[in-house]
DNA sequence: CCGAAATACTTAACAGAGCTAAGTTATCAC
DNA sequence: GTGATAACTTAGCTCTGTTAAGTATTTCGG
């Protein structure tokens, strides 16, 4: 690789590091302004889980995120009654996602209210800088989409010494599926 | 504005919505492998701090966070030894947040850790895909920036059925700076 | 000049997403 | 069948963020 584009590498990668942050809380903002969704990060899993159902491990994979975590989102998702866990055919370890009426409708209006309010943000710009922005993203997507998280998965946690702590009991919910049915 | 444009700013929010979280999963685990920074949101706080000195209040207004969670944040970055507390000049109220020697060394290394990771990520793409990332990334900026967010700030509307109680009571305790000293 | 209002924080209690490590149950390979 | 593997779940933790309710300090109205 060229010296020429390892700097500009590390300049996207220094761009990145300062701008994704900012945007992503005004789009965490907006996903929040826009009622009822708790979850921020839930939309994504709600959009996926919206295409067609989905297992715990798919879902895990495509928002890069670990299963247990996944296995809690769905819970909470569960919980408000959004999906709705089903036995798989042939393989009763996996738990196939699918999305509930009452799912199907809350991400209509979320996406709605949240799209509203974005554009709104990105109303200003002219034809040029839309294109500029549409081909960005296509470029991010093509590079985050499917992170193999090669990244430093060792790393010893870190804890900070005297940091107030705030306890917190575990939520537990309840039992899954119904396998005693 | 046109109908092709709406669609189109539509379509850009959709997008920011679906791809955004995705890369910033990744960015932020980047910072977390980089190691030392327990935070990976404090690195812009760090970023913010290291330009100049900087009150909470304007801390918390450039990150777009609550003042509650900057104070907490720069009570992590200080007892790291990052930043120091200092009063301000003027006004007694106020916090002025600088960086230390320490500071600067690790935000130092770990912005040169994360833009190397990133930089792997970014590699494989071509001239043309690293020319629409830019000018992507800089359009993100002009939009997300500065936003003082006249988005929904006054929301009262909490309707989460299981709102707890939250009865509590305050104590207090003395500012944090020595103020006796 | 004094009391009320406004500012700038801090403390407290809590929610929620992320993680790892260590189970549990089901399938598969032999 | 036994052992390995795969798909989850549970448990325990960290970190970031929230609102509500305090404490200092400054500013302002009279």
């Amino acid at each position: 690789m060229p010296a020429s584009m390892r700097a500009h590498a590390r300049d996207s990668a220094r761009e990145l590091l300062e701008i994704v942050p900012l945007v992503m809380r005004t789009v965490a903002a907006e996903l929040r302004a826009a009622g009822e969704l708790p979850a921020p990060a839930h939309f994504g899993v709600l959009m996926a889980i919206g295409e067609r159902s989905r297992t715990l491990s798919e879902l895990a994979l495509l928002r890069g995120v670990s299963l247990p975590s996944m296995s809690n989102s769905v819970a909470a998702l569960a919980q408000h009654g959004w999906v709705r866990r089903a036995a798989h055919a042939r393989d009763r370890r996996t738990v196939l996602v699918e999305m509930t009426g009452a799912g199907r409708a809350v991400l209509e209006r979320v996406g709605r209210a949240a799209q509203a309010r974005l554009s709104e943000a990105l109303a200003p710009l002219d034809p040029k800088a839309r294109r500029e922005l549409t081909a960005g993203l296509a470029v991010l997507r093509r590079v985050f989409a499917a992170p193999p998280a090669a990244a430093g998965a060792r790393l010893p946690t870190r804890k900070l010494e005297d940091r107030r702590t705030t306890v917190q009991r575990g939520r537990a919910a309840a039992g899954r599926l119904g396998r005693a049915s």
